[in-house]
DNA sequence: ATGAAAGCGCTAACAT
DNA sequence: ATGTTAGCGCTTTCAT
C-alpha cells in the first residue's frame, strides 16, 4: 500500500474498473475508449468519458507505461543550466513537448560526463526518448545511447544521431565579413570548452573567413563560457596585438566586455567584440553586444520535434544534422580599429 | 509489444526473473537485494549483485512505482522559465533533488494559471511530489493539491501548505533604509503582477519601511515583470516626481534603467533604481544594479529538501513558511538624491 | 464493437 | 533469511 501519508488521500484514486462498473462495460471498452478512439462507439465513447469525468478518472500513466511502453515524458539533458542560452532552448522544448502531448524531464550535467551517465541512466527508463543539448559524452557513447532509444542531440553534430544545430559556419561568417568591413585586419578569437563541438566548428570557421577576405586570425583560450571565462580572457588579451575580438559565446564576450573596461580599454573604440547566440543580456550589457543570433527557441523546438517523430516510428534523419539559419545581429561592440595615429594599445592597469 | 521500433532493442532487458534464475535464488529474493538492502544475507546479495551486473540488469523505475507508488520524479512548476531568476532556483532543486535520488520533472507555466492546472494533471501520477514556484493558482487550489500529494510552494505563503519564502520584509526594509541614508525622501514602487503574493508583500514593506522612516512612498504599475515591462514602467515614472524607484523585480529595474536612459535621465544621479532578487545581469547592465539578493540557490534547495522529507513520511512543516534571509547589494544605480538646485526633473523626449 | 483473460516487472504481505 | 503468492492499473491478443 502506499499508505504511508493516508491522511492525504481522500478516497481511492478511480481506475478503469470503477468507470467499467459504473457504466455497465467492460474495462477493456474503458480502456480502449481513452487509448483508441474509433476503436469503440461513438455512443458509449461518450458515455464513457461522461461517467470518466463525473468520477474523476485519470489514465495512470505509470500503468500504461508498464505494458504499453509509453510514459509522455521525453528527457532533456543540459550541460549547465546556469547559461542563459538554454533559457530559450529548453522553453522551445517545452512548448513542442507540450504540444504533442509529452512532459519534460530536465537534467543539469553541470559540465560533467560523469553526471552525465549518472542522469541518463536515471532518466532512461521513465523516458520515451532524449534531446541532448551540448552533450560533453564521447560520440561512442551517444551512439550507443542511440541505439537503445530515439535521441537527438543539439549543438553538436554527432555521425549517425539525428542532430540538430546552429549553422555556425555561415554565422561565423558574417562576423568576419563585418569586421573586415569596419577595416580590422586581424581578429582574436577567444575559445570555449576544448570538449565543445561547436567551439571547433566555430573556430574553423574564423579561420577560414579570415583566410578568404585575407585578415590575419588568431586564437586565446580555451576558456570556460562564463562571465569569469572572459574575465580572464580579457587580461590575456592585452598582450595581443589585435582590434577585434570574436569570443566563442556571448557570456565569454560579456566578461571579456567586463575585462576590457576595467583595465580601461575601450569598446568598440579601441576594442570590437563579437559575441555568439545572442542570449539574454547581450542586448543590456555595455556597450551593448554584436552578436551571431542563434534560432535558440527554434533549436529546442526542432530537437524535440524530431524526437518526438521518432518516438512515433519515423526513422531518425541520421544523414545529415538539421542546420538551422544564424544571423549577425549588429549592436555597439563593434566600430572601426583605432587609426594608426590613434595611442597604442593600453597597458594592463587600471 | 513495445517494438514498433524492434531494430534499436539488442535483445530484451533483463528482469529481476532472469537475475533470480541465473542465481537460484527467488524472484524476491531479487527485488530484497535491490529496493531493501540488509534483508538479505550480505553472501547472496553480492552473488545476485554480481549476477545482475553481468545480465545487465537494471531496475525498472515504471514497475517499482506502479505497485510501490515510487518514481523518484518530483516536479517543479515554475512560471516563466525565461526569468533569469529561476536560473539559480532550479539549479538549487536540481541539486537538491540529484543529492537526494532524484529526478526532477520541469513544467514552465508561461504565467498561465490555466496551463499550470494542466501541466499539474499531466504531471502529478508521475511525480512523488510538487514544488510549485511562483505559482499563479488560487490559495485553494494549490491546497487541494496539497492534499492530495506532497506540495512546497516557493516565493508564496499559503496557508496550511508547506511554502519557503525570501524574507521580503526585511529586504525591502534595508533597500528603503539605504534610500533614506542617501537622503532620499520620496519612493516609487514599481509594482508587479497583481496575481503574485510576493508583490503584495514587498509593496507592503517598502510602505511600512517609509511610514517608520518618515519618507513618502508612491506606487506605480502594475507591470509585466520583466524588461519589457520595465521599458513602459520608466515612462510612466517621468510624470511623477520622485528621486528613487525600488522595483518588483531586477528584470523591470533593467527594463526601467533602460527606459531612463532612452529618456536621457541619468541613473544615479537624477534618479536612484533599486531591483530584487540579484539575478543573472543585475551585475553587468549599465549602471549595474543595487538590488535585494534573494538566496535563490537556497531557496529551491530547501524547497526540494522540504519536499523529500514530506515524501519520507514527514509531516509537512505548515506552521509557518520557511523564511530564507535576503541581503542588500548596493552597486551603481544608487546614490543621494540631485540636490535642490539641480535641473528639475527632465521632461520626457530623447 | 465489445468482452474475457493474460500478463508488463516489480513489491509486499504472508509463510516457512 | 528466503520462498510463495497476489496483485498494482493498464493494454492487448483472442474470442465472440
Amino acid at each position: 500500500m502506499a499508505t504511508s501519508r493516508t491522511e492525504r488521500e481522500p478516497g481511492p484514486v478511480p481506475t478503469i474498473y470503477d468507470v467499467a462498473r459504473e457504466c455497465g462495460v467492460s474495462p477493456s471498452t474503458v480502456s480502449r475508449a481513452f487509448s483508441r478512439p474509433g476503436r469503440v462507439s461513438p455512443l458509449t465513447a461518450e458515455r464513457i468519458k461522461a461517467t470518466a469525468e463525473r468520477l474523476g478518472y485519470r489514465t495512470n500513466p505509470i500503468a500504461r507505461a508498464l505494458v504499453a511502453a509509453r510514459t509522455a515524458v521525453i528527457g532533456v539533458v543540459v550541460s549547465d543550466i546556469t547559461n542563459p542560452v538554454y533559457f530559450s532552448i529548453i522553453r522551445g522544448a517545452e512548448q513542442a513537448a507540450s504540444d504533442a502531448g509529452f512532459s519534460m524531464l530536465l537534467c543539469d550535467t553541470r559540465e560533467s560526463a560523469r553526471t552525465e551517465r549518472a542522469d541518463i541512466n536515471r532518466a532512461l527508463p521513465l523516458v520515451e526518448g532524449l534531446v541532448l543539448a551540448s552533450s560533453r559524452m564521447s560520440d561512442a557513447t551517444i551512439r550507443t545511447i542511440a541505439a537503445r532509444t530515439p535521441v537527438v542531440v543539439l549543438n553538436r553534430a554527432v555521425p549517425a544521431v539525428a542532430s540538430v544545430v546552429t549553422d555556425n559556419a555561415r554565422g561565423m561568417r558574417r562576423a568576419v565579413e563585418h569586421l573586415g568591413e569596419l577595416g580590422h585586419t586581424t581578429i582574436t578569437y577567444v575559445a570555449g570548452p576544448q570538449a565543445s563541438w561547436a567551439n571547433g566548428v566555430r573556430w574553423r570557421a574564423v579561420q577560414e573567413g579570415a583566410l578568404e577576405l585575407e585578415m590575419r586570425a588568431r586564437r586565446t583560450g580555451p576558456y570556460s563560457p562564463t562571465v569569469l571565462g572572459g574575465l580572464s580572457a580579457a587580461r590575456d588579451l592585452l598582450a595581443k596585438p589585435t582590434t577585434a575580438v570574436i569570443a566563442y559565446n556571448d557570456l565569454l564576450a560579456i566578461g571579456v566586455l567586463r575585462g576590457l573596461a576595467r583595465d580601461g580599454v575601450a569598446v568598440p573604440a579601441q576594442m570590437s567584440v563579437v559575441g555568439f547566440d545572442n542570449s539574454f543580456g547581450s542586448d543590456f550589457c555595455t556597450p551593448s553586444l554584436t552578436t551571431v543570433a542563434a534560432p535558440l527557441h527554434a533549436l529546442g523546438a526542432t530537437a524535440v520535434q524530431q524526437l518526438v517523430s521518432q518516438i512515433k516510428g519515423a526513422p531518425p534523419h541520421t544523414a545529415a544534422p538539421g542546420v538551422l539559419p544564424a544571423q549577425l545581429v549588429v549592436r555597439e561592440s563593434t566600430a572601426p580599429p583605432p587609426r594608426r595615429s590613434d595611442p597604442a594599445p593600453p597597458q594592463p592597469g587600471s
